[in-house]
DNA sequence: CCCGCTTGTTGACACTTTGCCAATAGCGTT
DNA sequence: AACGCTATTGGCAAAGTGTCAACAAGCGGG
C-alpha cells in the first residue's frame, strides 16, 4: 500500500500509526500469530522502526491494549437529582452503549489471562478497570474510597463478562444485562 | 536435574509429568518468557518429545491451563433443607476455600485476555466458568437452564475478580468477599 | 542556494526459538 | 535371546526477534 516513501514523520504521529495498524491486526489474530514483519508491512515501515519506537514486540501489544481499553470521554448529564437506582441505571445504560460501539476491546479483554501471576497485561487491564470504577463513582456522585473502588473494580469484571454473554454469545439480551447490572450495582454501592 | 536416563514412560504418565513441570514454570514466568528448551530441561526430556506429545508450544500452555482451572471434585453436604441464602453462603464459602488452596490459577486466569476475539485461551477459561456454574447450580439444588447458566458464568468472572482483590491485592477481606458474593448470588438466582 | 546538522529510518547481521523427521533404543513378548 | 512396537532422541531447516551502524529527509545557518 504505502510506497517505500521513507517519509519522515513526527514520533507521536508515527507511534499512533503503528499502534493503529497493530490494533487492526490484533483484532482478528492472536498475539503470537502476528509477526513483527507482518506488523511492519501493515504499518508501512520496517521492523527496525518498530523496535526503535517500542523496544519489543510485547510493548507494541501492550500499547495497543492500553489504547483500546480507554473508554470514551463523554459528559454524563447531571444525575444528582435522581434516586440512586435511577442514577445507576442511566450510568449502566451509557456503559453498555459504550461497550457496544467502542469498547469491544475492553470487553474482549476480560475472560482469559495468562497464568502468570503478575502479567504485564494484567496491569493494563487493572488500570482500565480502575478508571471504569472511578468513572462510575463520579457519575453516581458517591465519594471515593479504597474499599468501594475495590468492589467496583471487581464489578467491572462482572460487567465485561455480562457484555460477553450479550454481545458475543447471544445468551442474554441487552435488557437482561441492564437489569442485572443495575440491581447488582445498587447493592454494591448501598452496602458501603 | 534428572539424568539423561531415557526411561520409557507410559504416554499418560509422561504427559502429566510434562504438564506438571510446565505448570511450575508458567506459574512465575510469562508465556513467551519460557522457551521449549527450558521447558524440556525442567521436565527432564528433550524438545522433540514435547512436540511429539503436544504438537506445539501453545498446546502445552493450553494443557496447563485446562489442568489448572479444574476445581477439586469434592462432595458438598446436602443443603436442601436450608434456606436459599444459607445454601448459597455455604457454597460460596467452599468456593473461597478452594480458590485459596487449589485455585490460584483459576483466579489468576481472570483479568486480562488477548485482544483476539476467539482466543484459544478464552475457550478454556469459558469452559472452566461453565463447570463452575454447573457446580453452583448443583450445590444449591436449582434446575439448569441456559439463561441461568449464562448469568452464573458471568458471576464466575465476578467471583474471580473479588478473589483477586482479596488474595493478591489485599484490598478486601475474606469476609467482605463472602458477604458480597452471597447477596450477589442470591439475587442472581432468585430473579429467574 | 548550498552545506551541514539533527534524527527519523533503513537494511543487514547475530542469535534464539519453534517445528519437523529420520534414526535410536527401551521394554514387553515370543 | 532375538524380535517388534513405539517412546524418545538429536540434528536440521525455517522463521522470528533484537541490535546496530549506516543512510537520508527535512530544517536552519552561512
Amino acid at each position: 500500500m504505502t510506497a517505500v516513501s521513507r517519509t519522515r514523520l513526527e514520533p507521536d504521529a508515527r507511534r499512533r500509526q503503528i499502534v493503529e495498524a497493530a490494533r487492526t491486526l490484533y483484532a482478528e489474530r492472536a498475539y503470537d500469530d502476528v509477526s513483527l514483519a507482518e506488523l511492519a508491512r501493515a504499518a508501512g515501515v520496517t521492523r527496525g522502526l518498530l523496535h526503535h519506537y517500542f523496544g519489543s514486540k510485547r510493548e507494541i501489544f501492550l500499547a495497543v491494549m492500553r489504547d483500546s481499553t480507554l473508554m470514551p470521554e463523554t459528559e454524563l448529564p447531571d444525575l444528582l437529582h435522581l434516586p440512586l437506582s435511577e442514577r445507576v441505571r442511566v450510568t449502566m445504560d451509557w456503559i453498555l452503549d459504550a461497550a457496544q460501539t467502542y469498547g469491544q476491546a475492553w470487553v474482549a479483554a476480560s475472560g482469559a489471562a495468562e497464568l502468570h501471576g503478575e502479567s504485564d497485561l494484567q496491569v493494563v487491564v487493572d488500570e482500565a478497570d480502575d478508571r471504569a470504577a472511578r468513572l462510575v463513582l463520579d457519575a453516581v456522585g458517591l465519594p471515593d474510597s479504597p474499599v468501594l473502588r475495590a468492589r467496583l473494580r471487581a464489578s467491572a469484571a462482572y460487567v465485561k463478562a455480562l457484555c460477553r454473554e450479550w454481545l458475543q454469545r447471544g445468551t442474554l439480551t441487552r435488557d437482561d444485562v441492564l437489569d442485572l447490572l443495575t440491581t447488582h450495582l445498587v447493592h454494591v454501592l448501598e452496602g458501603s
